[in-house]
Formats: C-alpha cells, structure tokens, sequence
DNA sequence: CGAATCCGTTAAAACGTTTTACTTGATCCT
DNA sequence: AGGATCAAGTAAAACGTTTTAACGGATTCG
C-alpha cells in the first residue's frame, strides 16, 4: 500500500484459486472445509492452485460469514497478578498457557484480556466467540457482563452469584487429601492459615478442617490472614502461636504465599521442617518447589483443568445447551520434604 | 439472548441503527468512526439509538472492510516456558501482561500464540495484524516464516539472523551496572557464572566482564552452563571453584535460575551472603526477590519494554516503514541483602 | 423405460461493514 | 447573479468468504 519499492501483490483470494484450478469458488471452498464432498481428482487440482498461488485464507471474512471468529478470549485478572506476585502470577499462567495450547488444537486463539475499568468496551474491541474466566470473584463484574450480552462463558473455579457452566474444583477433595496426609506422617495438631475472604477455596478449606478436627478429636486453630499481605501475614500469624505456646507438629497453609510466611516464621523460630513441624499448601507452584526443604502440594493438573474448560466452551459455542459444571481433574499429592523425613 | 425457548433474536446491524435514527447506513458509519463529520444533532439521534438497539458493531464485518482484525498476536515459548520453569515463564508473562495492557489501550487485542510444531498453520487459523516475537533465537524459525509471509513484526530484544524491527535491551549496560555496582561494594574477585548458548545476553555479559577484567586488573573466571541444566549446573560451577581454592567475594550470575544454583551451593559451603560473598542476577523476578536473602538484580522496566514494543509495532501496522530498532528504557538497579549489608 | 436418487458442481445470494462517487441545498466570493 | 466551494448526507459498490438452490448427468430401481 504505502511501500514504495516493492509492487503490492494484490491479495490472491480464492476465486483467483478457483479460476487458476478451473472451478468455481464454491468448490474450492467446500474443498478447504470438507463440508461437501468434491472430487479426489478436482481437490488436487485445487491443492496445487493454492500451493501455487500461495493463497491464505481471509479469516474476517470467513468469520463473517459463518458468524464465527475462531477466537476466545481468557479473562485474567493479570496485570492485578503481576503485582500481587508470582504465585498468583503462575497460576493464571499456567492456565492461559494450557488454554493457548488447548485452543489452537481447536483452531482458536486464545486472547488475553486484562483487567480494565471499562469492561463493556472491551466487547466492542475484541472479537470472541466465548470467554474463560479464571477464578470469579462473587458477583464478578466481567462475568455478568459476559452473561447479560451473551457471550458463552466457562469459569474456571464455582462462579459465586451467577449461573454460568464452570469447571468444579474440588477444593474439599483438595482440603481432604492434605489433611489426611498430615494424619498419615503422624500430625497430631496443626492449625489452619487461611485467608479471610470468602473465596469458595477458603470456604472449603474451613469447612474440611472443622470436619476433621471433628473426627480426630483435634482442637480447632484456624488463623484467618488478610490476602493482600499473605506471606508476612502468615508469618505474624505462626509467629503468635508459638508466642502463646500453642503446641502444634504441622502446619496446614493452603495458599502458597501464606506457607512462604509460615516457613520464614519456622525458620525464625528455629524449628526443623518437617522433623519437628510438617508444612503442606495446596498449589504446587514455584514457591512450593523452591521453599528450603521443598514443600508437600497438589498437583492441581492445571493443564487438564484448561484443557477441559477450553472444550466445554467449544461444546457450548457449538451450541450445546447445557450449563452443568464440569468436574475438574483429581489432584494428586506431590509429597516433598516439608512432610516427610528423607 | 440465553433464552432457552430462544426467539433467536437476529443481530442488530448498522441497518437496523440507520432506519431507527432516519439516517443511512454509511452515516451511521462515519459517526461511529468519526471519519467524516456529521451534525451534532443527527449524531445524537444516532447515538441514542445505538443505545437502544443495544447495538453492537460485528468486529468481523468491519475487519473485512478495512483490512484490519485489530489483533495482535505474541509468540512465546510459553508452555516450554511452563516447563522450563516460573523463571521464564514469568519473564514471558510479565511481558505479555504489559503488552495486552498496551495492545488494549489501542483497541487491540493481544493472542497468546504458544509454541507449535507447524508455526505456518497459526497463521491461517489465527487472524493478526502484527506479531510480537520475545527474545528470539538465532534464525528463530516463527520469525523467518513472519518475515516470509510479510507480518509486520517487532522483536524484543535483537534478534539474529533476521532484519526485523526490535526493541534493543541493552544487554552490555545492564552488565556494567551489576559489575559497577559489585565494585562498588568492595567486590574484589568474581567469577562470571553464564549460559553457554550464543544468546545476544550471553554474549554481551561476556564481553563486558572481560573488559572489567581488563580495567580492574582482575582475573578473568567465566564459566559457562548449559542453559538446560541452569540451576544444578551453577550449583555444581561454584562448587567446583570452591573445591580448586578459587577465592572470591562475589558471584555474578545473570541468569536467575543460575543465581539460585549459585546460592545452593554457598549454603552448602557455609559461605554467608553477603557478608563473605555478594551475589547478584539479572532479571528481578520471583527467584531474586524470594531468594534468602532476596538478590540485588536489575528492575527491567519489562512494562515499559512492553509498551514500547506494541507502540512500534502499532506504528509498523500502520504505515511506517522504518526497521529501525527502538531502544529499551534503562534498567534500574535493585539493591537487596545480597549485595550489601543491612 | 420412466421415475427416482445421487453426485459433483455452479451461480448467485448472503454476511455487516466501510468507502466511493454522487447529490442536494446552502453559503461564499468577486 | 453566476459560478465555486462547502457541509451533510445517501445509494451502491466492495471486501472475501460460505451457503443455498438449482442443475445436468449418471446410476439405480421397479
């Protein structure tokens, strides 16, 4: 257009494909999607044409016709993560990267689309056939929006006060498989640092507790820790325990930021992980791994997770009805050396 | 619209807007792009119409129309990035993070791309104006196959082999910050602990440690790791030059994940940091800040980088044919317990 | 043998915008 | 007053596909 030197080839589209393999463009196209059969003989020809001519398909205005744009869009809450640190950072990640994979298999892009004052605009901006939505908070704004324009959604995560299809992770499972394994290495006390929100994990994770101190006969320690300083909130937190001489042999910290804190406080205090107190959290990212002995975590198969959302909003966008959540892959217990004596 | 019992209601078009408010369909069109002008009043009527049509532009339509999908896609390596390790992935992320903020503020959309064994079919199944390429290879083949198809392209960070556009992250001023500040401090003695590929960054440490070397009159110990095997491998370097006598008082190992090896191993050899060896990186991400104690490294300003790129690339879309590289923002210096006594 | 079915193909209609080339009436100069 | 400029608007073409309805010819069926 505004090259100077270089003649502009024009775009070869495909009627130049048609007239180039002698057919008309309804058949050429038929060939490319396969909906209609055509000829092994007349699909070469148009094979080659295309080869030839070097033809790449226009993707607006196939989506145009077909009302489709091949195209989904990850609502994260990114940007908020990169602030608020890495573990948060990962995950959300971890996700849209399996996404990204899963889509393509699909023949779908995957649009990251960051938090933003204005989300309607965000809908006038960006092309979507359907959305992800990591994690809803209650009454997600995004999400209501999503669903009163009527943009086929699936939340990763139980949405809180809307009814949209979602991928159910089991955070009771969750809670349960690390409570028993704390049983298991022969804990006999531990409390529960959980943040304070109402977040469906943090929700479980009481709730389990409660039921297994129950069953064990345990005394009940649940340390509510403000999210938003996780890491020095827990620390503060265990750090009074001990202060109080509250006897514990393990610590149960689902979010990993808050067993970073419970670790530095142990660490402060001198006592021995695991020989002395065992630590378990829930997601096994880059803290849990590189903590100083590595700690025990779910492999919450993230990758599965993202996998299974991405098809269910395919199915949905495909035109099946059903909202039924979908239940996400069984973690399994990654034991490491913060629960177990090498 | 989700109805169940769905009396599909049919898309509200620019038409529909058009007969609503007495006008024709190209008016509406020029009022909503503001490409021509129209009267104040008439826009209104327009306006108000727009509102209670719910009207929604069909992204499809109009990116047919103008040639432009208003997307922008970014090659990472992501998933390998997942499987590398948090380091690069939150290298990569961070990035992408900034630039969707960026690509939003200019009614783009950003499409995660990940790795794929057949980058040629990404680009029919994925519609873009530009791309975005991170830290390419030398000959990175997603980058000569952009190049081929003609996809406006910026890189970040030089990229080899291929004459693109590129945001320039000057790899030798970083280095001469971290030296100077090592110096700085007192360092007398350091090794240089680097990746063994001819990564520009590699290349660029080693150059300007060796040219320290020449200034300072200090020996010159690199030694260079597999990338593959960063952190085990630095571990093992620094373990290896403590077992020769080799005597220093500091470590620089740019590369985080090395960083972190290196820290292993003074931990092992009950060398404090910092008090009988400083040790400082690169890129401040989770490993540097989380490290015990956190690391002195560079704040990279990856949003500014970021934002740069997809302004470039922004520019490049539109018309401008300079190739010229752009050079990054300046890193800062971050200093942590590393490096200094608290 | 005539009717029905099937197969591969095609011409033309759509999809919803933006842009182009014209209109129309008003305002401006000398 | 007569032409030129201008402002605001319009009708129609164009963008590159996919889909629909129709078509001729071959095959099958009764």
């Amino acid at each position: 257009m505004t090259e100077h030197s270089p003649p502009r080839h024009k775009r070869v589209t495909v009627v130049d494909v048609a007239k180039a393999a002698g057919v008309s463009p309804g058949t050429v196209s038929n060939s490319l999607s396969g909906k209609r059969k055509v000829d092994k003989d007349t699909r070469k020809r148009i094979e080659t044409a295309i080869q030839e001519l070097g033809y790449r398909p226009n993707l607006a205005a196939r989506g145009m016709r077909s009302g489709r744009t091949n195209t989904i869009a990850i609502f994260s809450s990114m940007p908020t993560a990169v602030a608020a640190g890495p573990s948060k950072l990962g995950f959300l990640m971890e996700i849209a990267a399996s996404a990204a994979v899963a889509a393509l298999e699909r023949n779908t892009a995957l649009i990251l689309v960051p938090p933003i004052e204005n989300p309607i605009e965000a809908l006038e901006t960006i092309a979507m056939d359907g959305a992800l939505v990591v994690e809803p908070e209650e009454n997600d704004p995004v999400l209501t929006l999503l669903n009163r324009v009527g943009v086929p959604t699936v939340c990763i995560g139980k949405p809180l006060g809307a009814k949209t299809a979602y991928i159910d992770l089991d955070y009771a499972v969750m809670a349960d498989m690390l409570i028993e394994h704390l049983f298991d290495v022969g804990a006999t006390r531990f409390p529960l640092i959980v943040g304070a929100s109402t977040r469906p994990s943090n929700l479980a994770f009481k709730e389990a507790y409660r039921a297994a101190c129950e069953r064990a006969g345990m005394a009940e320690v649940i340390i509510e820790v403000a999210e938003y300083l996780a890491e020095s909130g827990a620390a503060e937190a265990v750090a009074g325990l001990m202060d109080e001489g509250y006897v514990f042999d393990a610590v149960l910290a689902p979010t990993d930021a808050m067993a970073t804190g419970v670790m530095q406080a142990l660490r402060r205090d001198k006592r021995a992980v695991p020989s002395e107190v065992c630590v378990v959290t829930r997601y096994d990212g880059f803290r849990a791994r590189t903590e100083d002995p590595p700690l025990t975590a779910l492999n919450l198969k993230l990758d599965v997770v993202a996998a299974l959302a991405t098809r269910k909003l395919a199915e949905i966008i495909e035109g099946d009805p059903s909202q039924d959540p979908v239940s996400g892959p069984t973690p399994s217990l990654v034991v490491r050396g913060s629960s177990v004596r090498t």
